[in-house]
DNA sequence: TCTGGGGTCCTAGGACCC
DNA sequence: TCTGGGGTCCTAGGACCC
């Protein structure tokens, strides 16, 4: 069998370096990527994170994730910019109808990165580095942003070589530059070993991707059981799953959660932040034209706790005021009283809505709920997410939709890529 | 008013059935 | 006559990714 050949594309510092190219067609002089700047949340509301951050501000040691606050103890005088989603889709899409002119079979594996099978565009493009240097230059000219692209005979190495060098380069890392290239590095750097593995594999003095590879692989399984054969498998280079294009099809859950701006003490106020995220989450389920069987609900206490409860259900729903009775019965079994910091709703067992759509269940209740959501689904398609609320939400202080929704009333990112 | 939000997959333990 | 045992389903929680 032919090998595949596989390029991985990664934007630079994406919401960062998106935010600065916006910033600059808008007249501005500094170029974010050229400062120690970071993507941040809102901190009044309690959403104070780094989202994304510029190379310069990574010299001071800011992390993705980490709280603003202690970036500024890094680097104190950091410029802060907050999040703008519905540009950060625009960039995505402007990115993936470039890369779509070079491969009909691309995954999106996230907003800022796509998989492209090259296999059988090799004898179209011989030159495969040449023709990643070229999508990167196309990119930076007519987007104004850098990509680096991996390039490899599969998946994870090309994801890999995407990584190794930033920005705005192409890298290889085919099976015999393995040893070379990957083996050197930390062995945190592979895909699939995060902290908590780190931490383990230091402990049998395995530090580097090299060690990992070259150690007894019946240990690590023993230790670490499936997940231990999987990383070893790529530390070695090995893995071989395809690109797909996503879609809804295997779409395996959805949820929507946030963190809310006050502690929540009581239980009324919980529903009403629960509803917010079902409307939400409803449409997103029924655009997607899938049903649920299981609805999970989970909290996080002022004290950063997180528990939670799922029930499955006997026939697949997609209503918003199902998911939401549900929603509540769950966390009235679970919530154990103390302040909330963070409420989230989650579905889960999808299958195909075609079924249920001619009402299967004669039921009087069930069309009449099917026929609110149609009618809300398509005025908040047409009039914007807001346009049509519950009454209840009205002086409430709670955002009548939570979750799934830019500031722009675009849907979000995962409903869309 | 330091700690987001969206996902996927895996494991352990209990219930239940034969 | 203390403690079978395999299989499946369900739930809670954790690890990882971006």
């Amino acid at each position: 069998m032919k090998n595949k050949l596989i390029f991985h594309v990664d934007a630079n510092s994406a919401y960062l370096s998106w935010s600065a190219v916006d910033r600059l067609q808008h007249g501005e002089n500094l170029d974010l990527r050229e400062v120690p700047s970071v993507v941040g949340g809102d901190e009044k509301s309690r959403h104070g994170i780094v989202l994304a951050k510029s190379i310069p501000a990574k010299k001071y040691g800011i992390k993705t994730g980490e709280p603003l606050l202690t970036a500024r103890r890094k680097c104190p005088g950091i410029i802060s910019v907050p999040p703008k989603y519905e540009l950060y889709i625009k960039c995505s899409n402007a990115m993936l109808k470039i890369l779509n002119q070079y491969s009909p079979i691309i995954q999106r594996f996230s907003v800022d990165e796509c998989f492209m099978d090259m296999t059988d565009m090799d004898n179209l493009y011989d030159d495969f580095s040449g023709l990643a240097n070229e999508i990167r230059e196309r990119i930076k000219n007519e987007l104004g942003f850098t990509v680096n692209i991996g390039i490899s005979n599969n998946k994870l190495l090309a994801k890999v070589a995407s990584d190794l060098r930033k920005p705005d380069m192409v890298h290889t890392l085919f099976p015999n530059e393995i040893k070379e290239k990957m083996w050197p590095l930390s062995v945190e750097d592979l895909f699939m070993v995060g902290r908590a593995t780190t931490e383990k594999l230091y402990k049998l003095n395995i530090h580097t991707i090299g060690e990992l590879a070259n150690h007894d692989r019946e240990m690590l399984e023993s230790l670490l059981k499936s997940h231990g054969r999987l990383i070893w498998n790529y530390a070695n280079g090995i893995e071989e799953s395809e690109v797909r294009k996503s879609n809804f099809i295997n779409m395996k859950g959805m949820g929507n959660s946030t963190t809310i701006s006050f502690d929540v003490e009581n239980r009324t106020t919980a529903h009403m932040v629960l509803l917010s995220l079902c409307e939400s989450l409803g449409m997103r389920l029924r655009n997607s034209e899938n049903c649920c069987r299981l609805v999970a609900v989970s909290i996080r206490t002022n004290k950063l706790e997180t528990y939670s409860r799922q029930r499955k259900i006997d026939f697949p729903i997609d209503s918003t005021k199902y998911i939401a009775n549900i929603a509540y019965k769950l966390f009235d079994e679970v919530w154990r009283g103390e302040p909330i910091r963070h409420l989230g709703v989650s579905v889960s067992e999808l299958c195909s809505n075609e079924f249920s759509q001619v009402s299967m269940f004669d039921d009087r209740d069930i069309d009449k709920n099917k026929a609110i959501d149609t009618a809300i689904d398509k005025i908040r398609l047409k009039y914007g997410a807001n346009s049509i609320v519950k009454s209840i939400f009205l002086h409430s202080g709670i955002k009548p939709i939570n979750g799934g929704v830019g500031e722009g009333d675009y849907p979000v990112m995962t409903s869309i890529l």
